[in-house]
DNA sequence: CTTCAACATTGATCTGGATCAATTCGTGAG
DNA sequence: CTCACGAATTGATCCAGATCAATGTTGAAG
């Protein structure tokens, strides 16, 4: 897995990339220079099974529950474990579960019949996955590490919204949250050039782990250029050139 | 505004576009060449003021209320009138309101400092539109027709969440189709080509004027070919020529 | 240790779509 | 009617990123 250090925030500012800082919501206004990491995720304990000791629980729906609530929720859960390049569910099955990220990464994507892949999202622990209307999913799903989720039935999930609305507010929430995110990459997507999408790309993977309780540089990347490059709408070959831009260019420091 | 009449479904499928048809998710499965028509938005008519009137109600999170009910939401809603090219609101600027679009066609979209810009979506009579976390609105709205909009507080929107929780219900499965529809719009802007990107634009629009209950052939185009450009991350001239080889090779034809 | 396979890097070349540059086509004001 | 200005079309040229082609790197299996 790759590790990426970025350079004090002054680099990203400046060396010639001002117009790309500029056009990023946030130029890395982080502190002091390279320190140890672990992605976020990896830090937190998920207590699958026991979702009143979750460490979790504070950043996904879960929270919009009491102790007492949480046991409910408890109820209808049940832990799935995935290897890595294991798939969850496929555009067009039936959609009758939703499912919480407790640890490892996912990606999501969609499919033209030709091959070509748009890789949608990256999941990390505590990321919600498996919203869908019309019956089924819309996008395929998949592990890039071993992975840890809790599924949840769909049927039962809504019958404790009946009883818990608040546990529908925070869903709405996070799907709110998540189709800004989308708008963002559609900026990125149709309007911005490789070396904007890349520096995008890797701020925001510094500003998620920072989130989610893990250090924001060094960076782990656990995808490969593959996955970066459909993600981004490039080639392998213009992600790793435009990496060794950055190295070159003092940017970002390449560990392991 | 240009119409465009969208040739025989047949056309669509062959005419050495076979690999574009099948790259979209439905191949315009109507029946019948072309016939007259109008955008179905214009078709229909708001009563606004008077909800249980208001023939837009079924395709909106209004339809999650009973008749009566529905005097609750009409207590909250003001009418809103936009002439062309105005703006509703901004990025950044503080998001106290959601709408319904009643008549007419808006345009949401993101800009970058330089001025890159990338529409993230229009909306017609029925659509939604306003829904943010954060605070703040995460991007800009303005009216390419004059349009006519229902306009509700969100604190007091808010108030009959908590009364009528179906209609939270409802304003989540309207953000998790939006989910959707960004998705297919990320695999649009990182993988297909100009003729597919146009293609699935022309067939998106002719979809959803036949759902709103319009004609969706030919298909009335309300928009510029700059914004249909920032739509598809494309410039004027490669959408002006790519629909001009769309006419010459008989795919479609243009009214006025 | 060697071998193999997936992943990554780097170089050379090509090309789809961008950019630059005229016209042309409305359409509303006067 | 003419004029003017924004929108659209069309052509010529350019270039960022794709494609094609080796080569290098890494780590797991034997």
């Amino acid at each position: 897995m790759t590790t990426l250090a970025l350079g004090p925030e002054v680099h990203l500012g400046t060396v010639g990339l001002k117009r790309m800082a500029r056009s990023m919501e946030a130029p890395a206004a982080k502190s002091g220079p390279a320190r140890p990491v672990s992605l976020g995720a990896l830090g937190r304990r998920a207590a699958m099974g026991r979702c009143a000791a979750c460490e979790l629980r504070e950043f996904t729906f879960c929270s919009a529950l009491s102790d007492v609530e949480l046991s409910s929720l408890e109820a209808i859960v049940t832990p799935v474990r995935l290897a890595a390049g294991q798939l969850l569910f496929q555009e067009g099955d039936e959609a009758d579960c939703v499912f919480n990220v407790t640890s490892g990464v996912m990606r999501v994507y969609k499919l033209l019949p030709d091959g070509r892949r748009q890789i949608t999202g990256f999941l990390f622990a505590a990321n919600f996955l498996g919203i869908a209307t019309a019956g089924s999913y819309s996008y395929n799903a998949d592990a890039i590490t071993d992975v840890e989720l809790c599924r949840f039935g769909r049927r039962q999930l809504f019958v404790l919204f009946d009883r818990y609305p608040k546990l529908e507010s925070r869903l709405l929430g996070i799907a709110t949250d998540e189709l800004t995110a989308a708008q963002d990459q559609m900026l990125l997507l149709g309007r911005k050039t490789a070396a904007e999408k890349l520096a995008s790309f890797l701020l925001g993977l510094a500003r998620r782990a920072d989130v989610d309780g893990g250090r924001d540089n060094p960076v782990q990347v656990p995808m490969t250029r593959a996955d970066i490059a459909d993600y981004l709408g490039l080639t392998i070959e213009t992600v790793s050139r435009t990496v060794s831009r950055f190295k070159r260019s003092g940017l970002i420091e390449i560990g392991d």
